[in-house]
DNA sequence: GGTTTACGCGCGAGCGCTTTCGCGCTTCCT
DNA sequence: AGGAAGCGCGAAAGCGCTCGCGCGTAAACC
């Protein structure tokens, strides 16, 4: 390893390691022949800074821990990408891990990031029963900031959309369509809020119409393809089976279509798929996915800007982002006709 | 946050600092009564282990840096996934970043890790011009291991697999189905070594069995559904166009699909794709693609195991692990007949 | 019973950096 | 010219944890 400190450097200058420490973060502080004559010693003795001994002086670290739900999804990744990037131009360093929708594995990668003393938490939405511990950490000065939701607790920061909403809106567009009989394949709601918003915004477009509710055509699966296949076969075997479904997750709905695709069906001609999230390859499956476009990238970078934006000013005040999603329609619905049931 | 020391709770179970550390470290070094208060101690004061002041303490940091080139592409996700379990597993954190194929990105995350003094770093093959910084770290003292390939440099640790015999072994598959004219969609083998490596394995076939190569039929792109739809499209408007393409990743494959779905054509009635890495989505998407898979996760589980080798013993020799792919045949490729071309 | 062995624990000197405080010097103002 | 203000820098006290060393007590041996 890099072995030299910033002691011998101050050394090899003719500085005190004060000097040294404030070239490095504070140039103005410091007179530009003496900053050129350190950063000359730095590079001839390959000094590399201890990020790890500032941390601890500093008492406080620049890292960010991140928690996403899977890597199985693409959509998680975008936001990841975008906070890695982001954190990377504020010389941040991110640590990252996946929750796999399991609360414990999300306890334990929230204690090994607290024993860090991270700038911050992003956290994609959160498991139930996480709540408490959550605004503890709040409570204990952590600036933390969930996303892919919009929160209905005013004290959680927040950097997401609404799910509802969105999901409202498909559903809505798939009515439009003259389905009647729609179904729902959807991640796990029972062990995440955010997916269960989705949920209830189907079944609040549903009764908004006053379609009927068929609890059967509602299932509840992991986001993988595999699932969403089974999900899909599932559905298509019920006898009265749906004309349109509603997958909450576009991952969901390739795994449906390609359950459909083995019952030499055809999507949209006996049955409309719809998805959300709009990853890069709705658009490129075979009918093309309409989806719910969501703002995975912005979300990304807007949350780190809040991290950081906290941790500078000490101010933990929640602060709310709710951002827009879109509806994007390509080829995977059809309208049903009159007569058509 | 959390504010109690050690320190403290050391005052509370009455005994020294020294002996909280071990009861942590090293229980079977403290009595058990002790040991008893000691953790009574630390719960009821919610104590929070500090990591950034161990790891300053101990000169070595249990952190582990991990660099893949995009999270554009599933594939890398999975490792990730693996070594983020791995790591996690052996109470290491890790970093991530991505290179998006550019050298000086790779550059700089490798720096910003270096600073925390990580004990060790896994790279995702690397970028031309890298390989000198790499053996630089190496002899530092850093273990450092590089995934997705088998490198022929001896110093080098990897854990991968071989490149150049996987896509000879899809090439071959792909003349034994009687195609003469094949294309090739790459991702940035000019930058990377591991992915020229697989145009070599083409090249070898092809050449292996007296097939012409076509120089126009090989293009380079960044490995994303939109460059693989380009690609395809400007193969497939050739006059003399391939009778079956190669796409160096499923990724381009999906968006070859795409492009060949557009011009109203079939796959693999009018062409044959093969892809290679067997993400996910490859066994979902329509036709089912034919492609090589690869070992993504064990590779990551198996190079934190190697970090944390060299870790432990300070043994930095080059560990090489050569893990097998599989051809995976599915139906994006057709046997021509015997007067087809 | 005296010596050896082992065990459990405390002492104290760091790890490499940050930051407050204040000193001496230059510059500016009246 | 005298005082105020400001600039550039050094001294030193940490940040919270680790670990080699060594002491005292208890168990083990002849």
């Amino acid at each position: 390893m890099a072995k030299v400190t910033m002691q011998e450097i101050s050394k090899l200058a003719g500085v005190s390691p004060a000097t040294v420490s404030r070239a490095l973060h504070s140039p103005h502080l410091v007179r530009k022949d003496t900053r050129e004559r350190i950063t000359r010693a730095m590079e001839k003795s390959d000094y590399v800074y201890n990020a790890t001994a500032g941390d601890l002086s500093r008492k406080r670290s620049s890292m960010i821990g991140v928690i996403i739900p899977t890597t199985k999804s693409l959509v998680f990744s975008t936001s990841l990408l975008a906070i890695q990037e982001a954190a990377q131009e504020n010389n941040f360093s991110i640590m990252a891990g996946s929750s796999k929708y399991d609360l414990e594995t999300e306890s334990a990668l929230i204690s090994q990031f607290q024993e860090r003393r991270p700038a911050g938490i992003i956290l994609t939405g959160f498991l139930k029963g996480q709540q408490a511990s959550i605004k503890r950490l709040i409570r204990n000065g952590m600036p933390c900031v969930v996303i892919w939701d919009k929160l209905a607790d005013p004290d959680l920061s927040y950097v997401g959309f609404d799910n509802f909403k969105a999901t409202y809106a498909v559903t809505e567009y798939l009515i439009s369509l003259r389905h009647r009989r729609i179904g729902l394949i959807i991640g796990p709601y029972s062990k995440v809020d955010r997916v269960r918003r989705r949920l209830e915004g189907f079944l609040a477009a549903l009764k908004d119409y006053g379609l009927p509710h068929h609890p059967r055509m509602i299932i509840e699966k992991e986001p993988t393809l595999i699932d969403g296949k089974e999900a899909m076969a599932r559905l298509m075997d019920m006898p009265e089976r749906p004309s349109a479904v509603l997958a909450a997750s576009d991952t969901l709905a390739m795994g449906a279509m390609a359950a459909v695709r083995d019952m030499d069906l055809g999507v949209p001609e006996n049955v409309s798929i719809a998805g959300f999230d709009d990853i890069d390859i709705a658009a490129y499956s075979n009918p093309p996915l309409t989806t719910v476009r969501v703002p995975a990238y912005e979300i990304g970078r807007l949350a780190v800007k809040v991290i950081l934006d906290m941790a500078k000013t000490g101010d933990l005040r929640a602060q709310h982002y709710c951002l827009d999603t879109s509806l994007i329609i390509r080829k995977s619905c059809r309208k049903l006709q009159k007569n058509e049931t």
